[in-house]
DNA sequence: GCAATTCATAGCAAATCAATAGGAAAAGCT
DNA sequence: AGCTTTTCCTATTGATTTGCTATGAATTGC
């Protein structure tokens, strides 16, 4: 499954945010993008998105940067996923030209509708907490990643 | 979950054969064209890939067509996909500039991989047939599809 | 020979992607 | 007040992909 990489940084942007951001420090755009090498700007405009989508707050200024709005285990991946791109969670097209006995409508709701909702169940049982533990566990550094609001 | 209407086609158009093709007729992509209200030339394209990908031969001439090369029990959704669009079935691109222990594979691994193995899972198992038979409960026409070579 | 069909390739307009660029606005520090 | 640092916002761009259309050659049946 190809996923774009709007997608890709900005799930792992917010995983950084919220890993780093411990003991109430906020973290900038440009460490992450080091950390993570990823283009500062293009983070930028990416990391809006998971502000409007109300994950990240802004803290404009000196040592400004971007801390959790809310804790990672009330932040869905589904949320995410949405906020950063409306279709890859979104129902397959459904045709309107079309009587609703078609072959069409009949073979979408066979594979993509049920793929579909797979997807939705499974990103809407986890959550950023477990990106972070997993990947803490993966790397075997303990994480705190405790700060918010 | 956005699809291109190459996929959604293809698949629908490789149905549209297996239901059709009975008493040994090949189904002509005009055929096919009307009646799921696709573009013939578009759609001759997209079936040139299903017959490099061994489900469907071609028959030139008058009365000519497709029909099935394997049974529609032995063909499965995943090898479609895989013909129509390489990298629907995809593993996420793994990063190599980056170390092994690092955010973004870890990310990767936890959330796309999963998925992406499900969706595997799911087509892989799921064969023509299958789809046939859903259609044909939906529709409440019996239908026979048993035309191969 | 002729009509019907697949097979093959080229072209193209529109959309999307993956950034880059430039700067305005706000906040902290001295 | 002035300077620096950061977010915030918008515009632009080059490359690629998508979703076709167009043209015609090759093959087959009658």
């Amino acid at each position: 499954m190809k996923v774009s990489t709007r997608v890709e940084y900005g799930l792992v942007a917010l995983t950084d945010i919220a890993i780093n951001c411990k003991d109430g420090k906020s973290v900038s755009s440009a460490e992450i993008a080091e950390r993570q090498n990823i283009s500062q700007k293009y983070l930028e405009q990416i990391i809006m998105g998971l502000r409007q989508g109300g994950f990240v707050r802004g803290q404009k200024g000196s040592h400004g940067g971007y801390i959790l709005s809310r804790p990672a285990e009330k932040i869905f991946i589904s949320e995410i996923l949405n906020a950063l791109d409306n279709s890859i969670l979104a129902d397959a097209y459904e045709t309107e030209d079309a009587p609703s006995g078609d072959l069409r409508s009949s073979v979408n709701t066979s594979v993509w509708d049920k793929l579909n909702s797979y997807m939705r169940r499974f990103t809407e049982q986890m959550t950023l907490a477990d990106l972070i533990s997993e990947y803490s566990e993966n790397s075997g550094a303990k994480i705190n990643y405790m700060y918010y609001i």
